[in-house]
RNA sequence: GCACCCAUAGCUCAGCUGGAUAGAGCGCUGCCCUCCGAAGGCAGAGGCCAGAGGUUCGAAUCCUCUUGGGUGCGCCA
């Protein structure tokens, strides 16, 4: 199997066939895009034109577009081919388009080829061509809509890295959805993905935490701890990690000071911490390929080596930094620390790697763990909440540093989700430790309901998760109706079978315009997941499903009044069996989808 | 004071990395549904894409400025 690939079925196997109208439909696993393949003919009349002269050689093609027009009235496709090339070719728009409208004509796959507007081109592809598509999704099945576009390339995708210090809750929730998301799609356009955790457990928060282990290892030993002190971590979920302390331990420790035991505790409550938040995750479907500690990359000295790089390139330097403006605290004073140029790519600021007690900044090991992680892939994805994003710009400055600008960094930053139940916004009070946590949702509406709502917004909008809207059963919540579009097909097979219809072949020629037009959207996602995962963006997976679900509604709405327009028809068995075709078809796209967002698709509504 | 994110129909939001007459759902208006595929369906109204310049064949999309929201801002993570 080749590299990139490893998600893909076996059972797809290698697939090679002629469409009816001579293209080669399916290369490797799964089968090259409609438009990938004009994009291709089109190139070749390109070069023929050069070839004889009429275009001038070497011409960028870089801003040529093959894709749908917006008003399908306009054609099933649509190149801006000869008003981004008449400019430089010396020639007006419309002399050229004519050109290029001969070549492409004299494709078999091309009904009818018409200039319009500034100089677009408009293609009408023969029905043939969409039922061959139909036919592909079908031959490809779970693997339509895949590529192999971003072989050889290995992204690692960091995402979740909650500090570990506690349960998963819903501030966590939605970047780990769309990190997820992300990385799943980043596959099925070939790339070999990480997903990577990062374990924030060399700061003082896990000092805290440990601290509030040990008040409840003195608990479970039987004393009265009253109260949970200001600054310590008063939630319910230390209790069993105090009583797990007090039965290895025993009471050593009791009235030990905190230099004896501070490591330990740290150590076993930062274990604890994770393997919760493992399971929490795995409620969401989550599964991190690996865990990266910042204790351990700090012991391991990269920090010191990231720094000694950086100062053999004169790019830390010891500085003292200005006062902040605006507010400036009380206690501030100037220091003199070992700083980051990061003003040098683009920063407003130099930042400090180390602290005045010596130890490392947050940032300081934050950059040597990223160049680590750059050592083993070519791109790097952070999902982050939008609470850092005054950070990104520093990171991006040491990444681009330290790997002397190779390697593709990208930071999302993720929103916040406001909480609504009843239409008002649940209050979450982090010092009384109540605030709800991902499990409890997770537990109320179930893991598919949370997945598809992260996926319902853009990253960078903010969004309202309503308890009872995420759950209804109406057209106005996505989630219901993808599901119900994925059920309704599911209940078309079994109530075929009821009927005890036998279903001879079927025929594609009689597909008529509204289901030829369903193919043609149904033929639309393997661009959809190809702009989703260049651009980082999974929510268009969730639009698109939504799009295709109302479509096929529509569809199925026109039986309603023409009973003849209906999928199953005990009067003719070959119509049905090839309405039910195209249904399949359809059922296959919204899994595939579904599959991407990692939302299990439902056949039957409850 | 500075940086980043955002601003699209009354509301909630899409807008496919610059394309043609800017879309969807809700809400609103009108019609349809005793049952057989209505946890609805069909149609309609509704827009200075916050504002002003600029870039070019072409801008909601890119650049600059202004206005109005959100987030963050020395060695917290």
């Amino acid at each position: 199997m080749s590299k990139g690939c490893s998600s893909v079925p076996e059972s797809a196997g290698p697939f090679d066939r002629l469409g009816p109208n001579g293209f080669k439909a399916f290369r490797g696993t799964a089968p090259v895009s409609l438009y990938t393949r004009f994009t291709a003919h089109l190139n070749a009349v390109l070069d023929a034109l050069e070839a004889e002269g009429a275009l001038p050689p070497g011409l960028s093609r870089k801003a040529v577009t093959v894709e749908p027009p917006r008003d399908p009235s306009h054609g099933d496709m649509a190149t801006n081919a000869a008003m981004v090339l008449a400019k430089p070719a010396g020639t007006n728009p419309r002399a050229l388009a004519e050109k290029i409208v001969a070549g492409l004509e004299a494709l078999d796959a091309v009904d009818s080829a018409a200039i319009a507007g500034p100089g677009f081109i408009n293609l009408r592809l023969t029905d043939a061509t969409w039922t061959a598509e139909l036919e592909a999704i079908h031959a490809a099945a779970d693997v339509y809509g895949r590529s192999d576009s971003g072989a050889g390339v290995i992204v690692n995708v960091e995402y979740v890295s909650a500090n570990p210090t506690g349960p998963m809750h819903m501030g966590h929730c939605r970047g780990a959805v769309v990190g997820d998301a992300l990385a799943t799609l980043l596959e099925a356009i070939g790339h070999k993905v990480i997903r990577e955790y990062y374990i924030n457990d060399a700061g003082g928060q896990v000092d805290v935490l440990a601290r509030s282990a040990h008040l409840r290892y003195r608990e479970a030993l039987g004393q009265d701890i009253g109260d949970i002190p200001e600054g310590l971590y008063p939630g319910d979920y230390l209790v069993p990690v105090g009583q797990a302390l007090a039965a290895e331990h025993g009471d050593r420790f009791v009235a030990a000071p905190e230099s004896e035991w501070l490591v330990t505790f740290r150590t076993f409550a930062v274990a604890r911490m994770m393997d919760m938040i493992r399971s929490d995750l795995a409620l969401l479907g989550i599964h991190h390929d690996i865990f990266s500690s910042e204790a351990e990359l700090q012991a391991a000295g990269k920090p010191e080596a990231a720094e000694a790089w950086l100062r053999e390139h004169d790019l830390v330097y010891d500085g003292v930094l200005e006062a902040p403006k605006g507010e400036t605290p009380e206690d501030w004073e100037p220091v003199e620390l070992p700083l980051f140029r990061s003003t040098k790519f683009g920063d407003d600021q130099d930042r400090p790697i180390k602290k005045s007690n010596g130890s490392w900044t947050y940032f300081g090991a934050d950059m040597a763990y990223h160049y680590q992680k750059a050592q083993s892939a070519d791109q790097l994805i952070d999902i982050w909440g939008a609470d850092h994003a005054g950070t990104v710009k520093r990171i991006q400055a040491a990444v681009a540093a330290l790997t002397e600008g190779r390697a593709r960094f990208d930071v999302k930053l993720i929103q916040m989700v406001r909480l609504l139940r009843d239409g008002e916004p649940v209050k979450m009070s982090k010092r009384a430790g109540n605030f709800v946590t991902l499990a409890d949702v997770v537990g109320e509406v179930g893991k598919d309901v949370v997945r598809f709502t992260m996926l319902t917004r853009k990253a960078d909008a903010q969004m309202d998760f309503d308890f009872a809207k995420v759950v209804e059963a109406s057209k106005d919540n996505p989630v219901f109706y993808v599901q119900y579009a994925h059920a309704r097909i599911a209940s078309l097979g079994r109530r075929t079978q009821e009927a005890g219809i036998t279903l001879p072949a079927v025929d594609l020629s009689r597909l008529g315009t509204v289901e030829l037009g369903l193919v043609k959207l149904a033929a639309q996602f393997p661009r959809v997941v190809e702009g989703a995962a260049q651009a980082r963006e999974p929510h268009r997976i969730a639009f698109y499903l939504n799009d295709l679900a109302s479509a096929f509604h529509g569809w199925w709405n026109v039986g309603n009044d023409d009973p003849s327009a209906r999928v199953i028809l005990p009067d003719d068995p070959a119509l049905t069996a090839t309405r039910l075709f195209l249904a399949r078809g359809i059922g296959q796209i919204i899994r595939n989808g579904l599959a991407l967002m990692g939302v299990t698709a439902m056949t039957e509504m409850q």
